[in-house]
DNA sequence: GTTTTGTTATATGATAAATATAACATACTG
DNA sequence: CAGTATGTTATATTTATCATATAACAAAAC
């Protein structure tokens, strides 16, 4: 998979990694076992440093997409509670609908955007 | 209305008072035409720096949720420009969705979710 | 034994966030 | 008119975060 970093946004490096690799789970480039490329390796083809890559894969197995053993890598592995998963989502998502409530866009219109987004993902 | 900030919180002291007010006005604890206190006030209230205050301010103002007169001071009034609101939504939803896909909620899990939002904003 | 892995430690420069003082222009208040 | 309160701008300082750099450690693989 490409893991692409966009230099001039105002996102964190990291979290830009960190973001992506979601991504690339939700559209199955990456699969439950896939290997990511070692800290080092990645910090090279992208062009950043070690530490940058470390902190993204560490917030990701924090957030329960990957483990991380000394030799095997970094691996695909997800943490299935969906409790903790909905309760985050309703936190990151109550914010943006009170925005949309804000500037009128309807309950409809909202289901419909998320539709969409699921259809992109190949859902 | 009472707004709150949690010095603990992770999130920029602006961008929390910048939340709330937008859940605020989506609530319609505030309305079109509601006057928000002076950033001098409401720094004081919170105990902030004015400048913390007027950083929210002039972000709520550059996302339409507001505008600033010198004498008026802040007065909710939102700028209804729905394509630009619904732009920016599908980018904030599209990490959020991919997470959810990752963790495998179902969509219809979250329009169910959307939902129970909604009714909590009295919509 | 060498290499590779994630991990930790420490230091440094760069950028952003928050604070502190001060001043300005404008409109309301008395 | 003087005085007050408003957002706004400017400048400086401190603090926190981000990213980098160098180094070292422990454990599994070869």
């Amino acid at each position: 998979m490409l893991l692409e970093i966009d230099f001039n946004s105002d996102e964190a490096l990291y979290i830009q990694l960190r973001n992506r690799i979601i991504l690339g789970i939700a559209t199955e480039e990456l699969r439950e076992g896939d290997t990511l490329p070692s800290v080092r390796t990645l910090a090279e083809n992208i062009g950043i440093n070690m530490h940058t890559v470390n902190k993204a894969y560490a917030v990701l197995r924090e957030e329960g997409f990957l483990t991380l053993d000394r030799h095997r890598g970094a691996v695909i592995a997800l943490d299935l509670d969906k409790l903790r998963a909905l309760r985050e989502m309703d936190e990151m998502l109550r914010v943006i609908i009170a925005r949309a409530i804000c500037k009128r866009i309807s309950r409809e219109e909202i289901h419909r955007l998320i539709d969409e987004i699921m259809d992109d993902f190949g859902g």
